[in-house]
DNA sequence: CATCTATTTGGTATTTTTGCCAAATAGAGA
DNA sequence: TCTCTATTTGGCAAAAATACCAAATAGATG
């Protein structure tokens, strides 16, 4: 049964949204990583961190592949850099409250 | 006191991680809508749409400007087609379960 | 095979998000 | 000013997401 294609762009940007998650994704970025530095990067539980690559790699953000004793996650979603560049010329709320222009 | 960058990304993000949400934003991918149109669009309680709206406004992934009797809102995200259209291609859990590769 | 290490899964308490109703507001027009 | 229409806000119950602990698993290695 296939998911609506909304639902499907939902889970993507959901793994994305998320303090954590954008960390990790941010760091991908520049390459893969095991597990272990995730976790020591993002600083939560070990079992948290796992639950957090399994939602980005079901949602198809990231994909893995074991080594040795490590499992390496690699970013899966080319256009990410170019996504945050554009998001960081946003003007939040810029206006105050109430309806602006 | 300013957000730190990853909030302010992971804010803009999570205005787009919902089904009503993406919608919307997909729905001024093709110009501006006035709030009714959005809310027959979406088909939730207009209160819910309006705070839908003004969370993706706030995230500054929207803008509106008042015209008669209508509010207009309009994506301020040029990037998101284009975002899309590289999700679309990410092949999620597309290897079952267990890590991949 | 026994064990060790890295990672995942199950379970649950806590926090956050969501959605509706009712009431408030803001501006337009009589 | 009074009223009417479109939209927002406040409040709260229900649903979803998050984080930790403990236990399980999967390979690697002795």
């Amino acid at each position: 049964m296939q998911r609506p294609a909304v639902d499907r762009r939902v889970a993507a940007i959901k793994a994305l949204a998320h303090p954590s998650r954008l960390l990790i994704a941010e760091t991908l970025m520049g390459g893969e990583r095991c597990v272990c530095d995730l976790q020591a990067l993002v600083g939560a539980d070990m079992s948290t961190v796992s639950k957090h690559l399994s939602l980005m790699r079901a949602a198809g953000v990231l994909t893995c592949e074991r080594r040795g004793l490590n499992i390496y996650y690699r970013l899966a979603c080319s256009c990410l850099p170019e996504f945050l560049r554009c998001l960081d010329e946003l003007a939040p709320e810029a206006c105050g409250e109430g309806c602006c222009d």
